[in-house]
RNA sequence: GUGGGUGUAGCUCAGCUGGUUAGAGCACCUGGUUGUGGCCCAGGAGGCCGUGGGUUCAAGUCCCAUCACUCACCCCA
């Protein structure tokens, strides 16, 4: 018998009662907007083979390289929870043909991802995301749809100070040509740069953009942009993005060196912050990944996608919810009326009504105090003198008024009543 | 992985420079009404003061270690 309590997994949470409510809330505003846009749900499994998450995300990254949880299961196969869902998405897209099916595809997902991280506000190791995935267009409607869509639910949920960062990191030739001049740029000085920079420098140079040092960014005010290295094909897209989200009216600001942190992005890159957070402050994230179908094994298909931090957003989101309250509490007291309540409750509650007693045998104090406690808006009151005159006593506890209705009439009395 | 902050009742916290049986508010239970809630009043239950060690006549209080939580760095949703 060991003394401590088990505890749950650092950096998991419970979601009580007294917050589940508002999680209901979210995924439904997130499904209803999924509706209005024509997306739907796609569930894929809890963990994947390794091999997915290394050939997509990228060996580099930092979720690839020190934050996967990954084992090896009892038959030799290399398991990973998922930490992040475009991957597996692409994977099921993939497996299932859904490219010949149809020309286009739009999924969306609400789901739970694995990252072993050191926690802090508005970063778990068990968090959740919701997202989308638009498989078949490589034109800028789908781009503008997928942008409009996110903050589409984000006005539905009502949010404030948001902020959406928008940049092209161009086609895959635009990258290897601006990989290359990077490189060349930053070589005379490899010396001087950081120690994360230089890993970046052979592994991943783009990622050097994204440097928090200020000597860097000064070295790398003078050096090649990527908008430099767009092909005029690259440029035109972005332009249309730009003209089209100003004519749906969607505020952005462009942001040069948003660089995604996982390998398999090109062209359109966004992100979306909440001043409301903490350092954790980005909500949504996403952009366009034209080679990915292809590089997993798939038909050459465009596609782009983003995802949204659920605990962040409801971190950000300052609307007061109501739990839902309950309307009839039934007060039973002797043992002779105890089956009766059983039954009214259940018939109550067939006919919809939201109806509570006490399977405490307390009191009628105790009852009462109860009803009141959960919010009832009526009390039906059954005891040795109602049934014994075969009615029952119904009190309104905002007034306190009370009658008595014939126990035959209950239901119909009940349902006459203005319950909210 | 690195750094800071915090651990006292279910919750929020108080406990002064070490000094008797460790406190408050809220929540909970019972009663005030032999069958009537809220408000009020009275009472009650509930604490290895995170854990282990040390200093001391004496530790919730000082020192060390450790664990947990939390914020931040890195990175990301």
């Amino acid at each position: 018998m060991s003394k401590r309590p088990i505890r749950s997994i650092k950096g998991t949470q419970d979601i009580l009662p007294d917050q589940s409510f508002r999680w209901q809330a979210l995924e439904s505003i997130i499904r209803d907007t999924m509706d209005k846009y024509n997306y739907h749900e796609i569930r894929t499994p809890a963990f994947e083979n390794t091999a997915l998450f290394l050939h997509s995300v990228g060996e580099e990254t930092d979720i690839v390289s020190k934050e996967m949880y990954s084992w090896e299961d009892q038959g030799g196969e290399n398991l990973t929870l998922k930490p992040e869902l475009t991957a597996p998405v692409a994977r099921s897209f993939i497996q299932n043909n859904l490219g010949g099916l149809n020309p286009i595809n739009k999924l969306y997902y609400i789901d739970s991802l694995f990252r072993r991280e050191r926690p802090q506000k508005g970063r778990y190791r068990q968090f959740h995301q919701f997202g989308i995935e638009a498989f078949g267009s490589e034109f800028p409607e789908i781009d503008v749809e997928v942008i409009a869509l996110a903050m589409s639910t984000f006005k539905n949920l009502e949010l404030n100070g948001l902020t959406l960062e928008l940049n092209s990191i161009g086609s895959k030739d635009c990258r290897d040509n601006f990989r290359k001049a990077i490189k060349e740029y930053l070589k005379p000085n490899f010396d001087k740069l950081s120690e994360t920079s230089q890993t970046r420098f052979n592994k991943n140079p783009l990622r050097i953009l994204d440097t928090k040092s200020p000597d860097e960014k000064r070295l790398l005010k003078d050096g090649p942009k990527i908008s430099d290295y767009w092909t005029s094909d690259d440029k035109n897209h972005f332009n249309e993005v730009c003209e089209l989200l100003d004519k749906i009216n969607i505020k952005f600001e462009l942001s040069p060196n948003l660089v995604r942190g996982l390998d398999y992005y090109t062209r359109t890159t966004f992100e979306v912050t909440s001043n409301l957070l903490g350092a954790q402050n980005a909500i949504c994230g996403g952009g366009r990944y034209d080679g990915l179908v292809e590089q997993l094994g798939g038909k050459p298909t465009p596609g782009i996608g983003f995802a949204a931090g659920m605990e962040r957003l409801l971190l950000a989101d300052q609307r007061n919810f109501e739990p839902t309250k309950s309307q009839i509490y039934i007060v039973g007291l002797g043992d002779s009326v105890r089956s009766l309540i059983v039954n009214l409750a259940e018939e109550l509650r067939k006919n919809n009504f939201r109806t509570n007693f006490d399977v405490l045998r307390r009191s009628i104090k105790s009852q009462m105090r109860d009803a009141n406690k959960l919010d009832a808006q009526y009390v039906i009151i059954i005891g040795e003198e109602e049934l014994s005159k075969n009615i029952a006593t119904i009190k309104d506890l905002s007034s306190g008024d009370q009658k008595e209705i014939p126990f035959e009439s209950i239901l119909n009395h009940i349902k006459s009543l203005p319950l909210k």
